[in-house]
DNA sequence: CTTGGAATGTCAACAAGACTGACATAAACT
DNA sequence: AGTTTATGTCAGTCTTGTTGACATTCCAAG
């Protein structure tokens, strides 16, 4: 607990200037930015997705089967965090709606490659066509600087152990 | 659509180095960082609230009604962005477990102004507590002025219109 | 003053998407 | 041959979003 600060938000000027952005006040800015970026983050490719009867789930499943073609359904279920089950229902329906292919693993047949189909294609480049836009935007009226210590901040700010799955794909290229 | 870059990640050279951050991998890469980095950051109060069976919407209410306490239901659904029979739910529940007192209002009687009790302010605390921590260890990693654009970047990146309830919010102090 | 519309909040029912648990199948490993 | 691994499926539950219907209260126009 550091509660007192916060009846005290100014009282840190005895820390120093060059520590006001830890403040608890700046900290719970921070938090509420967070909070409503992520919401205009995601509110773009959500309106495409509801158009096509599709949720925030099948297009997280969309970006990373794009980003790493032919990977299998475990590697999927590393980088995204959810039960088999869950993704197995997204993914199933991706793939009866013609977005993905899955086929059966050449060295291991076991394992299922998944892949996106043109059409997969196409939705997937809109959606992130979509996100992209508004972060290049972002991106834009901030310069480079910010957006360097944007991506910074967010790194400090992921967690190491559900990293491994997504850093170990961006290695092996695919 | 803006696809042919892509292909040609490196290609963007000819634009100077000053736009490298505008290509369309640095933005995937930006994208990405998004969706991780806001795991980390709910990662910790989920947790907890989890032991108290409660979930994100529940964490949102507590700390909205924490940062203005006495406001009404339509303010704070304003604020949260969803219906009032989703944020009756919420309420509901910790209403009826004793951490948010619903009172009918003063001037119109249609209203009824919330605020946290003793309890719920004790729960709001942990959690914004862990969520800090968080928040801090990341700026103090990166420095102030990587804080300073991040910062930036989120508050480009937000939905003007959805930020109008909060803007008025701060304005009025509570 | 009354009445009708607007604002506010509540209850009920439903859907998406997460979860657990149990189980089946096929392939790989020992 | 027996065990482990990868995947898929069925059933059931929970959170949290949705819409529809309805009660209460306020306010303003007749």
């Amino acid at each position: 607990m550091e509660s007192p600060s916060l009846s005290h938000p100014l009282g840190h000027r005895a820390m120093g200037e060059t520590l006001l952005y830890l403040t608890d006040d700046q900290l719970r800015q921070g938090i509420e930015a967070m909070f409503f970026a992520y919401r205009g983050f995601t509110a773009d490719p959500d309106r495409i997705l509801e158009l096509h009867g599709y949720g925030r789930a099948h297009h997280r499943a969309l970006h990373f089967i794009n980003g790493a073609p032919g990977t299998n359904v475990n590697n999927l279920l590393q980088i995204l965090g959810v039960t088999k089950q869950s993704l197995n229902r997204v993914l199933r329906k991706l793939i009866a709606d013609g977005l993905v292919t899955s086929q059966v693993g050449q060295r291991d047949k076991r394992e299922r490659n998944l892949a996106l189909t043109e059409t997969g294609h196409a939705l997937e480049q809109k959606l992130s066509d979509a996100q992209r836009r508004r972060m290049r935007s972002a991106f834009r009226q901030v310069g480079p600087e910010a957006v360097a210590g944007f991506r910074k901040v967010l790194e400090a700010m992921m967690d190491p152990d559900m990293m491994t799955a997504y850093s170990q794909l961006r290695e092996d290229g695919a």
